[in-house]
DNA sequence: TATTGTTATACTCTATAACTATA
DNA sequence: TATAGTTATAGAGTATAACAATA
């Protein structure tokens, strides 16, 4: 076996990031969500496309307003991936109060949905394997306040 | 009390996403990001420069492609990170064995330097200040885990 | 020829300012 | 006038292909 199998055959550098909860954290975001492109990839939707889908479906007459609020995201930047799934004729339009547009999901988009839904769950049911069972809400619960820690009672948004 | 203390008066939407791991590890780590970019903003340095500093002055005589692997990015992205610290006469360099280019910190380099790991330093026991006494070792484990659950074994780079 | 570094490029994500439309 | 949505734009991060320089 000449083979080498090491998965990080790298040279001998110190890592002061090694012991950086921050480092890590993004680290396992980046891996997370590369995986979860990879699973997405075959039904030809991105992350952050599906998750317009998801939410959408979950919630049939929600506004282009609320979706920027639950996913705290610019309204601005909602526009060009709506404007993608639209030309899919994934979603449909209806006239609410104001401006404001009322989304569902189109017959189409309801079978993208079926299978988005079923990519997310089997994505997160692979991230949280090694995970022991009935643990996975307390280690949710931990993340949640390090967004506190990280963000609030100062000059920061609460993202 | 009329004022609102809610921190999240969001609409009733439900949400997909709150049960998942994976999205709430993004959330966590885009909110530490965000942090992190404010604590070094005064130093007039963005984090991922400020990587490329803590790598170098941990190592000194390092080479790009060190570098590279270190932080799992390509050697192409760092050209401009390492032009603008190179501008700000932040790096030295020597010439090192074939093309390479050996990296240490200038004299200037060394006093921002002390100023960003200590941002770090505050930064990271800030984030970790509700994870109880001596379990900090084991979140990251956990974290480690899953980047591993999330990417091996199957199609994916060991990022 | 293999490795290192560089250039150019393109795409995604994010943020802001300025604008339009509706009640 | 306040809210919803849009346009344009700019910056940052990331990925690839093609190229130059060195041993």
């Amino acid at each position: 076996m000449t083979v080498n199998d090491d998965p990080k055959p790298e040279p001998i550098l110190s890592d002061p990031f090694e012991a950086m909860l921050g480092f890590q954290l993004r680290r396992t975001s980046v891996a997370v969500m590369g995986k979860l492109t990879a699973e997405l990839e075959p039904l030809g939707i991105l992350p952050s496309e599906a998750s317009l889908l998801m939410l959408i479906g979950a919630n049939p007459g929600v506004t282009q307003s609320d979706i920027a609020r639950a996913l705290r995201a610019q309204p601005a930047n909602l526009v060009p991936l709506l404007t993608k799934l639209s030309r899919r004729k994934l979603l449909d339009r209806a006239p609410a109060k104001g401006r404001a547009v009322a989304l569902s999901l189109s017959e189409q988009g309801g079978v993208l949905y079926a299978g988005v839904r079923e990519a997310f769950a089997r994505h997160d049911a692979r991230i949280t394997r090694s995970i022991p069972d009935g643990q996975k809400a307390q280690v949710i619960a931990m993340l949640r306040q390090i967004v506190i820690d990280a963000c609030c009672a100062d000059g920061m948004p609460a993202t």
